[in-house]
DNA sequence: GACTCCAAACTTGTCGTACAACTATGTAAC
DNA sequence: GTTACATAGTTGTACGACAAGTTTGGAGTC
C-alpha cells in the first residue's frame, strides 16, 4: 500500500464509534470508485496499521460491508469488492439508531427532494391533494394539542406534499425515509417541558400551515421557502439534541 | 452436515464458517417472531455460552445483524431488535413503452436531488473530490471530441458531484437513476446533423464546466443555477424528441 | 528444461483475556 | 424525599495466539 492509499484512511473525524467510522470509509472509497469491482481491498494488517484501530474492529467493519454485499471475503486470499457494488435500489437502513448524525444525513437527503416536491406540488395540485394535505394538517394539530410528538403525523402530511407532485418517484422515494424518521428511539432523549412542548407545538403548527397555504395557492417560491425553513429548523433542533447528550 | 449435503451447497461460494451460521440463526429468530421488535436480545456473554463460540463470532455476527438494520446496539445496555425490520426500497425499473415520459420524471426527481447536492458540493468539496470531477470532465470532452454521445460519461461527471456531498446517502440515491438514464434504447430515436452533433457537444461542455468551476470555487449560488439550468435544458431536450417522434 | 512436490509465507477465521466506556440500580448521606 | 455515589452488568476496543485456506518459489526428479 502507498502512502496515497494510507491517506484515504487518515481523514476519518470522531463520530459514535470506531467500527462505524471505518465502516463508513471504506463504503465510500468503494462508492467512490476508488476501490473498483473485483480489486482487493488492503489486508486487515494494511487496514490496522494505516487505521490505528485494532483488528477487532477491522474485522466487524468488514463484515458490515459483506452484509450490505459491497465486498466478499475468502479465507487465506483477502477481502474483494463485489462486482456489482452499485445496488439498483435504494433503501435506508437505520445502522445507528441513536445516531443523530445519520437522522440529519437523512434530513439533508430531504431537503433537496422536498424543496423540490413542494415546488412542483404548488404548480400542479388537484383540489383532492389540497383536501388530503388539510385532513392529514388536522390530524397532526389534533395530535400536538393532545401533547403528543405528533411524529407519525408529521410524517403523513409530509408524504401527502409529495403525493401532490403527480410525480409517483417523489412519493415512492420518500417511503424509504420513514424507516429512520419515526422517532421513538430518542423520544425519550428528548425530555421536554411543558412549556417547551407547547412552544414546540405552537412552531410545527405555524410552519406546517405556511407550507400548506403556500401549495394551496399556488405559490411555487414560497412553498419551497417554507420548507426549507421547517426543515433547516427541525435540522437545527436535532443538533441541538445532539449536543445536549454529548 | 455431511458430505453429500455439502456437495449440494458447492454451486455458491457459502463458506460454512460460524459467523454466518449464527447470523443466520440469529436472523431466522427474529424474523420468525421469537424475538419481537424492541425486545432485548441475549448478552454476548448468553450467546457465547448458548453456542459455545468465542465473542469475536458473536461479535461479528451482530455487526452483520446491524448492517442488515435487524437490530440496534447501545454500549452499557444491549442490543435490540429493530422496531421496522423490513426496509422499504426505491428502485425505477426501466419501462420501455413510455421511456420518455418516464426519463422526464426521473429527471424531475433528480431536479431536486442534484440542485441541493450541487449546493452541498460546493460547501464540502475536497482536493480529492475537484480532481475526481475534473477527470471525468476530461473524460466527457474526450468521448464528444471524438464524436459520441458521452452518456455514459456525462452520468459519470453528476456521479462525481454526489459524491462531493460527503453524503454518502445522495450518491446511493443517484445510482437509482442509473437504471434509466443509461439512454441506448432511445440513442438511435437521436439522429443529429453533424452541425447540430457539434452545437449540442459545445452546449454540454459549456454548461458542464459552469457547474464544476462553480463547485470548485465554492460558489454554492452560482452551482445550484448551473445544474438547474443543465438539467432543464436537458429535460427541454427530451419533450422535443417525443413530440418529434410522436 | 519441464514437471511434481512441498515447505514457507501470507491472509482470513477463530479463540481467549483484559480493560475502557457506558448504563441502570440500589444504597448511603444529606 | 432528594442527591450523590458505589457497584455490577453490558457493549466497545485492544492485543496476542493459533487454525485453516491460498499462493509462491525452490528442491528434487524425470
Amino acid at each position: 500500500m502507498t502512502d496515497k492509499d494510507n491517506a484515504v484512511f487518515n481523514t476519518f473525524q470522531q463520530a459514535p464509534n470506531l467500527r462505524s467510522n471505518l465502516a463508513d470509509m471504506l463504503t465510500a472509497r468503494i462508492e467512490s470508485g476508488d476501490l473498483k469491482p473485483g480489486q482487493r481491498l488492503p489486508t486487515e494488517q494494511a487496514i490496522m496499521t494505516a487505521t490505528g484501530v485494532s483488528r477487532t474492529i477491522v474485522r466487524e467493519a468488514l463484515a458490515t460491508l459483506r452484509a450490505k454485499g459491497l465486498i466478499t471475503t475468502r479465507q487465506g486470499l483477502g477481502a474483494f469488492v463485489s462486482n456489482d457494488p452499485t445496488p439498483r435500489s435504494f433503501s435506508i437502513i437505520p445502522n445507528d439508531l441513536q445516531s443523530i448524525d445519520e437522522v440529519l444525513r437523512v434530513l439533508e437527503l430531504r431537503m433537496g427532494v422536498e424543496c423540490e416536491a413542494a415546488g412542483l406540488a404548488a404548480l400542479r395540485r388537484t383540489q383532492e391533494d389540497i383536501d388530503r394535505m388539510q385532513d392529514r394538517l388536522d390530524d397532526l394539530d389534533k395530535a400536538l394539542e393532545e401533547g403528543g410528538y405528533g411524529a407519525q403525523e408529521d410524517y403523513a402530511f409530509h408524504r401527502s406534499i409529495l403525493v401532490a407532485t403527480q410525480n409517483s418517484y417523489y412519493g415512492r422515494l420518500f417511503d424509504t425515509f420513514g424507516n429512520i424518521m419515526v422517532p421513538r428511539q430518542w423520544a425519550r432523549l428528548d425530555k421536554m417541558t411543558a412549556a417547551e412542548r407547547k412552544r414546540h407545538a405552537a412552531r410545527m403548527r405555524r410552519e406546517h400551515h405556511a407550507i400548506f397555504t403556500a401549495i394551496r395557492d399556488g405559490e411555487e417560491a414560497a412553498a419551497r421557502r417554507a420548507i426549507r425553513t421547517h426543515l433547516s429548523k427541525s435540522a437545527a433542533r436535532f443538533e441541538e439534541l445532539r449536543d445536549a447528550t454529548a
